[in-house]
DNA sequence: AATGAATGAGGGTTCATTCAT
DNA sequence: CATGAATGAACCCTCATTCAT
């Protein structure tokens, strides 16, 4: 059947991601991303149109993959065990998706072309951010009703937790720019988890961050 | 002298940022630049060298001139006068400033070009976010010794509050591409600084939300 | 048997001179070609080798067919009946035949590749122009010798009957571009007699044009 | 002042005509036309805008040119001296003109792309062919007056009178492809004055072809 | 015999950059 | 110094043509 284009059309798409996440779009040129995926030019334009075509899937398939391993970050996010130590687990992992090279790729590109693509927004959000948001709010509404937080609109926590762990990253990382080692990355969950529970963690939790370092 | 030199070289940087804001670096043609500054290309050239040094010069001034905006916006954040309204104050006008058209258009093309050019990110944000993240630090440690906030690290706060700040907006505003309302800005601000509060502010202030609205 | 085959040569045929006549040759593209014709691509090479071949057995086939009807249309010119009213039937049948939409897409397409392909002349004239000239020549002769017309080179006396029939008419339709009212055909024909006539006619049918209109 | 801006031009157009004439509009490449020019591609793209326009501006001069050629034949055509002698003379001069290896060029491609540019019809039969035929219908009607010719409507005249000249000679010259010798022009040229003064000439020329060979 | 997929070659157009005025 | 004009280098895209199925 048609499973040798479908995986074509992957191997393109990948490539192409590839290419755009070193070059940019517009730096990037077509034939180089042909060659990145081992086809002649006139491939690339017979599966995906042109080169904006080109880009909208390659990320769209970006953002789904990026949105995948988050989503799968967060589902240690139960209510059983200790309230920090999970916490401070899945902000690692997703600081650890967030933090990787491909994410932001996505990122600086979702940034460098929204201007000219606004639909990029959702192809993004609407799969990564967002998406990811509303799961994680979920996990802490489920967090508030069983009294491991203080009650608090799920949205908002969910929002300001992301925040408070990828926002001071930025920094750190310059941009994605430099690698950040496993230790930052622990601390700057470490450092958002504790914001975060004294402002949401219960009565009891208060005054007792992670205990060594 | 060469007062008018200096004139026309301003005028090239303006008209520069305005073009790279709305069409991105590589979209824009420097022919563009030069008719949006009322010159002649070779004219760019002859004051700015090339499309990069156009480009670095531009970004530096844009970035200055945002710098200054942000630190005017936090001189209010003395240690007179009640605590959350300060606050709300502060990251309300703060909000104002990185919300700002040019402001995004700065952080977009920060975002884009980063790779490319790494040392993007020192000039604006060296002159940016940082200094800003430093001279907020400071307002902040000075507030803590005067027992309007609990003790904490003073940048670690920092970050955190401008994360608070500005996170949750980057999707409200779409990566600033859709005008926000004032309301929602003052929603924005109100909703980071009672988090902010939860979590450092004194123990008198606990659970006294800003009353109304 | 091979039928089938044939039937299916005729359609690309067919498929490839209405779309050689709609595009011209350079952008009329194989695909397109195939599409009409409702084959695939390699069905079209398979064949008729390649594009230029495919042209030239499209005209050839085009010609062929213009060649008939013009030929038929000039079977009406016995010797009986009255000369002038033949001769404007005839004129006027020709004239349909010759600014029919696929004639003149055949004389544009002539002109245009004439100078890359010069065989196209006699691919197309062998069998249309000059062979229609030479069998109104004949009929021409046979109208001499039953004095129907006064004695004059056969040859010479059909070229200029046809292009003083053809010649006019190239502007009023705008090269075939503008579709030319039935009204119009009928004058140009009686015209072209008229003249026609008057240099060529019986001494006895000496100035008097046709009656009415 | 811009003396030199305008010479390019029109050096750049009489380049692109004679390659346009070589190889037809779509076979035509710009690199090539710049090379024939002397100039590099983008000055092309500088002086005349797209391949579209510099075609059209190439054709409109090209007719242009022509129309003066064919203007300047005409003028002959006083009502002093011999009838026949002067028509022929005329006749023969016209088809100079039109025989000419541009003359055949211009109309080529003007049936070529006619379809694709249906301006291109007045762009060159305004000022060519149409505009010639006026001006021959004038002189026609002058001769007419005079005792000349005998009277008829002069448009049509005209339009007849260049048909029988033009008409016959297009198979002869094989659609211009084919160099045509003097003496054809020149028996050319009588043959279609012959049949007109057989159908416009005054009643005393009657019967008197021009003498000898 | 017919097709989906792939490719090599080539063309139009744009742009950053440099002379000559 | 400012400018009009010119250029070399790229890049996107299309198309005629050929395999492998």
């Amino acid at each position: 059947m048609s499973r040798g284009r479908i995986d074509k059309r992957r191997a393109i798409l990948d490539a192409a991601f590839t290419v755009f996440a070193r070059e940019g779009y517009h730096q990037a040129c077509v034939k180089e991303i042909a060659a990145e995926a081992g086809v002649a030019k006139p491939t690339v334009y017979n599966h995906l149109g042109d080169k904006e075509g080109l880009f909208r899937e390659a990320m769209a398939a970006a953002a789904d993959r990026a949105l995948a391993e988050s989503l799968s970050a967060i589902e240690a996010l139960t209510g059983e065990g200790d309230v920090r130590a999970t916490l401070e687990d899945v902000g690692h992992r997703l600081l650890r998706c967030q933090g990787g090279e491909r994410a932001w790729a996505l990122r600086r590109l979702l940034y460098a072309e929204i201007h000219r693509v606004p639909e990029l927004f959702d192809t993004v959000h609407g799969r990564g951010a967002n998406r990811l948001g509303e799961a994680l709010a979920n996990r802490l509404a489920r967090l508030s009703l069983g009294g491991g937080l203080r009650a608090a609109d799920p949205d908002v926590a969910a929002g300001q937790f992301l925040a408070l762990l990828t926002g001071p990253m930025e920094t750190r990382s310059r941009l994605g720019t430099r690698p950040v080692a496993e230790a930052e990355l622990r601390a700057g969950a470490r450092a958002a988890v504790d914001t975060f529970l004294r402002a949401f963690g219960p009565v009891s939790a208060e005054g007792q961050p992670s205990g060594d370092r």
